[in-house]
DNA sequence: TTTTAATATCGTAATATTGCGATATGGGAA
DNA sequence: TTCCCATATCGCAATATTACGATATTAAAA
C-alpha cells in the first residue's frame, strides 16, 4: 500500500519515527552533519558539497524543516539554515533514556 | 525515481542513514521500545501488541534484523528477538558526539 | 525597470515502501 | 505420519519517495 498506519501507536512514537525517518537518508544526514560542523549557518554552498542537484537539495532541506530538525531565515537572497537544538536534543534524550532501560544482563545471548 | 543516491556520501553516513531509516517507522520504533522494555526476549506476543497483521510484523522484524538492530534465535518453534546493543550504542554515540560539536552560541538566532 | 543570483516549487518517471491475505516452512504434539 | 502452532515469505495493489530538469519566486544589484 505504501501508506503507513499511524493509529494504534502513541503519538510520541509516531512523532519520533517521523523525525528519524527524515534523518534516514544519506543526503539529509549529511546535511545535518554539515550544519553541525559549519562555523556559521550560511549554507549556500550546501549544493556544492552534495552530489545532488540544487532542486533535490532544496527538497531535502524542506523535508528536514517540515519535521523541525532545522530552522531557516531569509537574509537577503540567501538562506541561513541551522540546527534546531530543541529537536536534536529530543532525539538525544530519546536514545539515552531508552538505553538506560536495557538492564545489563537481561539481554539474551542470541 | 525512488532510488536513493549513495555514491558521494561517506559509507559512515550511508550506513547510519540506513539504520535510522529502519527506525523511522512507527511500527518498527514501537517494536524496539517493546524489546527494550520486555523483561525477557520472547516476543511471540508482539503481534498482539501492534495494530498490524502477523505478516506485516514479520516483515518489519526482518527489516530491523537486516540493518542489525535486532538479533533473533530460534528456540523450538518460538523466536526470541532482542536488541543488538552494539548497533544501539552506535546510534547513541553518533548523536552524543554530534551534539558535542554544536558549539553553544554559534547557533544562529533563526 | 531590468538583470542576476539564490532558493523554492512543479511535473515527471522510476523505484521503494507498506499492508494484507494466502501460502510456505519447520518443529512439536497427538 | 498427520495435525497444530508460530513465524517467514510471496504476490499483489495502493501509495510514497527520490531525483532531475524546467520553471517560478524573491530580493539585491545594475
Amino acid at each position: 500500500m505504501g501508506i503507513t498506519k499511524v493509529d494504534g501507536f502513541t503519538s510520541e512514537v509516531t512523532q519520533m519515527a517521523e523525525i528519524l525517518k527524515a534523518l534516514g537518508h544519506p543526503a539529509r544526514l549529511a546535511i545535518m552533519e554539515y550544519l553541525i560542523n559549519s562555523p556559521d549557518c550560511i549554507n549556500g554552498d550546501l549544493v556544492d558539497h552534495l552530489p545532488l542537484a540544487q532542486s533535490t537539495v532544496s527538497r531535502h532541506l524542506s523535508e528536514l524543516k517540515k519535521v523541525g530538525l532545522i530552522k531557516g531565515t531569509i537574509t537577503g537572497n540567501c538562506i541561513s539554515y541551522c540546527i534546531n537544538d530543541e529537536v536534536w536534543n529530543k532525539i538525544k534524550v530519546f536514545f539515552n533514556t531508552s538505553s538506560d532501560q536495557i538492564t545489563p544482563g537481561k539481554s539474551c545471548a542470541c
